[in-house]
DNA sequence: TAAGGTACTGACATGAAAGTAAGTGACCTC
DNA sequence: GAGGTCACTTACTTTCATGTCAGTACCTTA
């Protein structure tokens, strides 16, 4: 094993405790790991989408859920929200610069958990 | 249903769709982006440690909580327990390869969070 | 005339996740 | 022999995330 295969190391603040309990970014890690947060944000990285494109992506979704998530996404400023006035309704959704900064990171996440599922589950006798 | 037994590969299958629901995938994803799962990944990442420096690291987490999350961990082959035969019991945790590998990931993740905290929490009126 | 698409909202139900609190066993110290 | 330590387990309760379903307003196609 390599130095270099190491992991980096955490600032000081998040490695001494792990983080403390009622702090705003526990928040955010809540957001951003939600179970369809991580989907839509995913979903999104590969371009803008529709209401219903978002709704037949993310797999299993309910239309509230789907409203919800991209409420607190929003909310969040990871995604923008974009309605045209036309009918039938047209609504766009777009991840905003930060949201794109945090995809970047969520993918590499999600490769893993999809390259290593089998393992994982498999190997539960 | 297996990962595997999906058509195409990695970037083209999570890329359309986001990935099938009742996926492996899907339930991995769950665990390593559990409320005290992260936590616990994260302050294991750190070095071994034993239940009661994870307790007071992962601050809030109930003991019921702490057993139930790092048994689910070492299920899926990420954390490795090691108890000592000793009174009193003493008993350390600490990563697998594979439990690494997934912290080094989940590092930049959780740092990202914490620097964005403020910003986003913050900046919603 | 009816059915379907589009993007939602709101009321109600439920079930899983999480919290609370107490108990356990083996020993050691006071 | 009372109380403390350590690493848990178990039973019970509560909270919250999520699901289900119905409704809305307007237009298009059959």
């Amino acid at each position: 094993m390599k130095v270099s295969d190491l992991p980096a190391p955490l600032p000081a603040t998040i490695a001494d405790g792990v983080f403390p309990a009622g702090c705003p970014s526990r928040t955010v890690l809540d957001h951003i790991t939600s179970k369809w947060g991580v989907l839509i944000l995913l979903s999104l990285s590969e371009g803008d989408q529709r209401w219903s494109e978002l709704r037949r992506r993310a797999e299993g979704i309910s239309e509230k859920m789907l409203a919800q998530t991209l409420k607190t996404l929003e909310r969040d400023g990871l995604v923008r929200r974009d309605a045209q006035p036309v009918i039938p309704p047209r609504v766009d959704y777009s991840l905003t610069e930060r949201g794109r900064e945090l995809s970047t990171l969520l993918i590499p996440l999600v490769t893993w958990a999809f390259d290593n599922a089998d393992a994982i589950i498999g190997g539960q006798n």
